[in-house]
DNA sequence: AACATTTTCAACCGCAGGAGT
DNA sequence: GACTCCTGCGGTTGAAAATGT
């Protein structure tokens, strides 16, 4: 029964039986799931000395039943990007806060997308600038997609999302020391207890962030230092992260109207914002 | 329609570290 | 302490799909 198996995780090492390699089959599939189910996860050695990584890879990171399909979400993709600028590649660390998506996900999702970005403004995805940049125009983008997602039905906020992560008791001694001159972090303990998707009656929702509980009042467009970046025409609240610890709230708008476009599927930052960056760049 | 190029992501590889002996 | 085995991790690859010309 386990034949075929065999002959897909053995570590080569069996003499007369061939390693397969390449994409899995329905029925290799099916097979190890069967045998999960009997046998256990992570028991891989088991695997009747057959086991090896590959099966241990498939099922983590494509049959085990909680896995997630799809593309990231906003939530999940501002998640990554304060996780990664606070932890580095530390993909399986970064992936036990979001639940369903494996390390290899984010790895994917950071190399395919993020340093996409990087590679298109000419900057290294590690750098300080980089960062900023992320923060000035990637994380305000962000905020915007999940504050039109919740006017268009009541997925899982920010805070929604960080819930398990603040659980964690691990995780507020994470967070404990942030540095702001050198990281895009805001402290996100506090952040996710105050940070509030309001929904209004019509499409002005607003999302807004609040350190002290108090509603951010803002009638600035910009903060100093990035007084290049464009404000243009829809509110919403931005959360900037400067070299204090006080969270800035700017009642922003936003430049450009790409936000029409399918949030799956959506080019982080288009032509127009990468222009603007090198302007930004090139005066600062 | 055909071909070229780019993007995505599943899968592989090798190393590190922990557990057991 | 030394050794082996196993698991977990991060980096990388390459096939398939998507997109562009």
């Amino acid at each position: 029964m386990l034949n075929i198996l065999k002959k897909r995780c053995n570590n080569g090492d069996e003499e007369g039986v061939e390693q397969r390699k390449g994409p899995w089959t329905l029925e290799e599939d099916t097979l190890l799931n069967n045998y999960i189910s009997h046998n256990g996860e992570g028991r891989w050695n088991l695997l009747a000395k057959s086991s090896g990584k590959s099966c241990r890879l498939r099922w983590l990171n494509y049959l085990k039943p909680d896995i997630k399909r799809g593309n990231l979400t906003p939530q999940e993709q501002l998640l990554i990007l304060e996780l990664h600028s606070k932890w580095g590649n530390r993909w399986s660390k970064i992936a036990k806060y979001l639940p369903g998506r494996t390390d290899n996900d984010i790895k994917n999702y950071w190399r395919t997308r993020v340093q996409k970005q990087a590679r298109q403004l000419n900057i290294d995805s590690n750098s300080h600038k980089f960062l900023e940049v992320v923060r000035s125009f990637w994380v305000p983008r962000l905020i915007h997609k999940m504050k039109d997602n919740s006017n268009t039905n009541s997925k899982a906020t920010l805070p929604d999302l960080l819930g398990p992560v603040l659980q964690d008791s691990s995780f507020p001694h994470e967070f404990s020391n942030i540095d702001f001159s050198t990281s895009m972090s805001v402290d996100l303990k506090k952040t996710s207890q105050f940070m509030v998707m309001e929904s209004s009656s019509d499409l002005e929702t607003t999302c807004s962030l609040y350190l002290d509980g108090s509603r951010g009042s803002s009638s600035q467009c910009v903060s100093e230092g990035y007084s290049s970046f464009p404000c243009l025409e829809e509110d919403y609240m931005v959360a900037t992260m400067g070299s204090s610890d006080i969270l800035q709230l700017q009642d922003c708008h936003v430049a450009d109207s790409t936000y029409e476009e399918d949030v799956t599927q959506d080019p982080m930052w288009n032509m127009d914002d990468i222009w603007q960056f090198k302007e930004y760049a090139h005066y600062n």
